[in-house]
DNA sequence: GTAGCTGCAAATTCTTTGCAGTTGT
DNA sequence: ACAACTGCAAAGAATTTGCAGCTAC
């Protein structure tokens, strides 16, 4: 049977108050705040756990590590901000996309990930009235890049 | 200046003679053919250096490793079987995807994945006349899965 | 002849796991 | 009490890199 530590509590409300994906480091990072002593391993686990259950469900997008988001809507995509980093979820969908495939090939779903630029870290020239650049540049710049360096 | 080592030319062979793009196990598996004692590390080192000279580019899909294609066909999308694993190139495009981003973002490119079956792995049910099911098991089962286990 | 390349092994990054001690129920 | 959980450290997997020797030009 599943229990109740100050962790796993610092985890789910880490993950139930962003309002986007987060990576397990930017998980531990929000419930060390509750959880000081907490440790990555214990995201890990715990992260694979809720998933198990139901609770969350990770989100991939191409090139990054895994993500983990509550499962609330259904079918839906992602956006990925080329300034910060940051993704965020599209409730829209470009619906049934079977057409695309090639002969002989059958399509039983799809993914889609938009690139661009979130709405903190809107180009200049997109936003008429727009926010100091200081406060764009003062995001989570959550550099992911998949492994080494 | 660049040189015409056996092994660049094994790895480039390898990528170019196959369909769809390889993982860098996958090359290595090819190239070994031609240069047996060919070591990983040397893959990996000629992929990058292909890929910053142009002539290869990597192929990202949610929660994959990258695999390597010859640069042809521009914009274009991939679909993964789900029985094989294995990648192929979609050269079709649902266009302009820009009205799915929420209020303030900007769309300025997009990634689209197709799964389901591929040609070789299609379902019993879904072809009339279709080959022994022995032969479409005894492809090559590449079942990447990012990371440990 | 020498710069670039190669194989090997060690280092790095992300993730999982073994273990001994801690804690929720 | 005792099974589930935690922190820590080691193991594992994919990728990069340092180094000494090899080789194309």
């Amino acid at each position: 049977m599943e229990r109740n530590t100050r962790q796993r509590s610092a985890i789910r409300d880490a993950i139930a108050k962003a309002d986007r994906p987060l990576l397990p480091q930017e998980v531990l990072d929000a419930a060390q705040q509750l959880v000081p002593a907490m440790s990555l391993g214990t995201v890990y686990r715990n992260l694979k756990a809720l998933v198990e259950e139901g609770e969350l469900q990770p989100v991939n997008l191409p090139g990054e590590n895994p993500r983990f988001e509550v499962v609330g809507h259904q079918h839906h995509h992602h956006f990925q901000c080329r300034q910060c980093q940051r993704v965020f979820d599209v409730h829209a969908c470009p619906g049934d996309l079977s057409h695309m495939a090639p002969q002989g090939f059958t399509v039983e779903d799809h993914d889609v990930t938009l690139y661009g630029r979130c709405k903190d870290c809107a180009l200049p020239a997109a936003k008429a009235t727009r926010r100091k650049s200081s406060e764009a540049d003062t995001h989570n710049h959550t550099h992911t890049h998949r492994h080494v360096g």
